[in-house]
RNA sequence: CGGGGUGUAGCUCAGCCUGGCUAGAGCACCUGCUUUGGGAGCAGGGGGCCGUAGGUUCAAAUCCUAUCACCCCGACCA
């Protein structure tokens, strides 16, 4: 391909609405443009490696037992109504009427889509297992997107969908799937891990998360140091301690005015004490009443963790108006003391004494109050993980904290959506039984950008070989006659074996076609220029290393097949 | 949705507070000459409804109002 007849708009410099280094990479090196907001163009740049990254996936799907299909962008609502996710999936759902006034949507994803497909087509246990998958673009009309392709409102995903006969049989593909997720990202040269998660507005029970680790990752997790525990942090488990039986101690606290200062570290630096001295009570509002949350001063709570140990279908921070109503004081100054809703506190807090908390009393608070002065419904883990605590499956081990672009993740979902919309088969008995579910997505762009986020320095993308939108850049560096014969020839030769080859024949300087190659990321450079041609040689540069190494120009293809 | 900010050339931005001549710079682009192994030099040139609509004024990029778009922080969520 020639350089020339690409359209490759490189810039001196990034747009600034460009924040993370993928974006302004993508930008400036000319692999896309924005349309709207959260909405680009992939230019053909871009699109080659989107290509080789769907090229890998598909393949490993189809090794792993998946066929692809391509299922309609656009849903009628109806679908939606089945499962009730057209009133529980939020303003995400784009949606819109045709000219008869039905309403439809753009598909986020495709579950609704796809059982409806199989539970009209899927009438035996014979036909069983079957896993489907497709390459599609989806619209989540995201609240704030931003970072470029990492967080985009359009965007490429491959979703797969399995159906099987039991939970066995789906567990089985599942922990499949989760292999070739592995080999997926390992063969796109990226540096990952495989996380335990959250399943969100997807539902489900079992589920894994693909993080590329990235400074700039927008996920926290945690992984053990010891053993091969990791999660997310909005999932992570804390070891659980053992405690001494609740200390008898109380009565002894004492009120203290503390005029205006609401915030944590506002009453702890009023009060001399430190956060962790503190101990925060937070309201929520749910479906069993309100109830009051505990944790230590510098934790925050987890309303999942929370949900789980109080048996809770929902809950959200109460408003300024319950908080008032429940503890009778402004919120920031709500305290455990005297209240007469249902108290959960985090495990932590059976290691604290003469802890400090709100009075339930504007502008004031009590200190040296202890568990013995309050009624505590139950007690668990109910805090989001930070680093170095405990490991929930090791003894010894301590949680580390790092951040992650989640790339894939891979669901269980069991019956939820088979029952909903009724995808059942008949077993060997001829009784009807509900197919068991899992879904798997993998998100191309943000794969291609998380890749970037991790292979980058100061001039430009480092691409890992497999998914670079080509194998190698051929430099002529003038216009001579012999140089520009020279590298025709090399680049002609090398596309004609099969390797794919950007030949820069541009009429530029040396130096502008150089910035722009390590702008672009390819990961081989051939450099022809009359230096070189004297001795009847060429160069092969390394991207990354910047490492040269002089070739016969009758070697070349041999040499570059090697570096290959 | 709450708070903050920005819209001036393809990109980065100045000018606005304190209204006034033909609206500027760097980069990019076009032409010519020179140059040619890491973003060249000189000379010449093209390109702007100053986001949009309304208002104030003799006069608006500049002041006022509305509106749209975009960005940042937060809440929300994959």
């Amino acid at each position: 391909m020639r350089y020339s007849q690409m359209l490759i708009p490189t810039l001196r410099e990034a747009p600034s609405d460009a924040e993370v280094i993928s974006h302004k990479l993508m930008l400036r090196a000319g692999y896309i443009r924005k349309l709207a907001a959260g909405v680009y163009t992939y230019l053909p740049l871009a699109l080659r490696v989107l290509r080789k990254i769907e090229a890998i996936v598909r393949e490993e799907m189809t090794h792993a037992g998946a066929q692809e299909l391509l299922l309609p962008i656009v849903m009628p609502a109806e679908l939606w109504k089945e499962t009730l996710r057209w009133d529980y999936y939020g303003k995400e759902l784009l949606r819109f009427k045709d000219r008869h006034e039905r309403d439809f949507c753009i598909g986020p994803t495709h579950e609704e889509a796809i059982t409806d497909l199989v539970r009209n087509t899927v009438k035996s246990w014979r036909e069983l297992p079957k896993n489907l998958f497709q390459i599609q673009t989806k619209f989540r009309d995201e609240i704030r997107p931003r970072f470029g392709l990492m967080r985009g409102r359009e965007f490429i995903m491959k979703d797969g969908y399995s159906f099987d006969r039991d939970e066995k049989a789906a567990k089985e593909t599942y922990q499949k799937m989760h292999e070739a997720y592995e080999k997926i990202f390992s063969r796109c040269g990226l540096k990952f891990r495989a996380v335990e998660a959250g399943t969100g507005t997807i539902g489900g029970s079992l589920s894994h998360e693909f993080q590329v680790l990235a400074a700039s990752g927008e996920d926290a997790i945690l992984a053990c140091d010891r053993c091969k525990y990791a999660a997310n942090v909005e999932k992570a488990e804390i070891r659980c301690t053992q405690h001494a039986a609740r200390g008898t101690k109380k009565g002894m606290f004492k009120k203290t005015m503390t005029p205006g200062k609401k915030a944590v570290e506002e009453v702890a630096a009023f009060l001399k004490l430190t956060p962790t001295q503190l101990v925060k009570t937070l309201i929520f509002e749910t479906d069993k009443g309100a109830i009051a949350g505990l944790v230590r001063g510098d934790h925050n709570i987890k309303e999942d963790k929370l949900k789980m140990l109080a048996g809770l279908d929902w809950c959200h921070l109460a408003d300024e108006k319950m908080v008032a109503q429940v503890s009778k004081a402004p919120s920031g100054f709500s305290g455990p003391v005297g209240l007469s809703i249902p108290v959960f506190i985090d495990q932590e807090l059976m290691r604290m004494e003469n802890f400090c908390v709100g009075a339930n009393e504007k502008d004031a608070h009590f200190i040296d109050v202890n568990l013995g002065d309050f009624q505590i419904s139950k007690m668990g883990d109910i805090r989001a993980a930070i680093g170095g605590d405990g490991c929930p499956r090791c003894d010894k081990g301590r949680l580390q904290e790092h951040r992650g672009i989640e790339v894939g993740q891979v669901f269980y979902l069991g019956k939820k959506y088979s029952e909903a919309m009724k995808a059942t088969y008949l077993d060997p008995n001829g009784k009807g039984q509900i197919m068991e579910m899992g879904c798997y997505g993998i998100g191309i762009g943000r794969t291609a950008a998380a890749a970037i986020e991790q292979n980058h320095d100061e001039k430009g993308i480092l691409w890992p070989l497999p998914i670079a939108p080509f194998q190698v850049e051929v430099i002529s560096l003038s216009q001579d006659a012999d140089v520009v014969k020279t590298a025709e020839k090399i680049a002609a030769d090398l596309a004609k074996e099969g390797i794919e080859v950007l030949y820069d024949d541009r009429d530029e300087r040396a130096g502008v076609k150089f910035a722009d190659a390590d702008l672009i990321g390819i990961p081989f450079y051939l450099v022809v220029g009359s230096k070189g041609l004297k001795d009847n040689s060429v160069e092969l540069k390394l991207r990354k290393t910047g490492e040269v190494q002089k070739i016969p120009l009758g070697d070349v293809s041999t040499a570059l097949k090697r570096a290959l």
